[in-house]
DNA sequence: TCAATAATACAAGAACTATTGAAATATAGT
DNA sequence: ACTATATTTCAATAGTTCTTGTATTATTGA
């Protein structure tokens, strides 16, 4: 993953109403919510929910289909595990005994089978 | 996890600054770097950095130890597995088969567990 | 075609964020 | 105490984002 597209992700979850949306949408599934139903249950004006659908849709935060003259909005999962992945993925490179995750989230598949102290991956 | 705690964190990684701050160091791991490494790093202005990483630190995102006349700084881990719990928390409750996460990356276990009920490719 | 509805686009202003340079604070060593 | 170094703070400015109201586009059904 591009840096660029990294920090569009993120400043698409930096706002309350966005991170709301986003969420209502993961709950949502792959059912999805239509734009109008959206503003609707949060509450907001539809043009403003508009706009922050826009720029989540322009970062790749979710999707959108047509379904006549409804749009319908769905979380993009795969691209927030892409996301994740991306965050983590120097964690502790060559060096699991540094990891800063507790062991029992393990970031690092390292820190969980070697107690290598400083080095040496024997196979 | 409560909302505002998450956009903040969200917003302190939707800089393209403040991200390579942050996976700089997610590789540095327990070492964490003084803020004038981080600097000469990534050669920015001490002072610009000083100021992204105040951000970061009262955000949640990074913790800081003084030592001496160096500030030693390293990424909160465990807040960030927190986040992104909190952000899938809701996924698919109740209704794993509306996931939208790719089996492999299954967010929720009852997704791999029980065989998707709306179309079903038995293994 | 006409009216109603769903959603987006546009414009304006307030509010916020980022960058820069200069100044201030604090620690270490002489 | 004095100087050098590490870092932060402050002030100014440029740029960006958010919200609101209004207007526009597009689809549906009569």
């Amino acid at each position: 993953m591009e840096k660029h597209t990294a920090t569009k992700l993120f400043e698409s979850l930096s706002s309350g109403i966005r991170l709301d949306i986003y969420r209502l949408l993961v709950k949502c599934g792959r059912d999805g919510m239509v734009a109008g139903q959206i503003a609707a249950t949060l509450d907001l004006p539809p043009n403003n929910v508009s706009f922050h659908l826009k720029g989540m849709n322009h970062a790749g935060l979710v999707t959108v289909e047509q379904e006549g003259r409804f749009q319908r909005y769905r979380a993009n999962l795969p691209q927030m595990l892409e996301l994740i992945a991306y965050l983590t993925e120097e964690c502790c490179a060559g060096h699991p005994e540094h990891c800063l995750v507790p062991p029992a989230e393990s970031c690092c598949p390292e820190a969980a089978r070697s107690p290598t102290p400083t080095s040496s991956p024997e196979s």
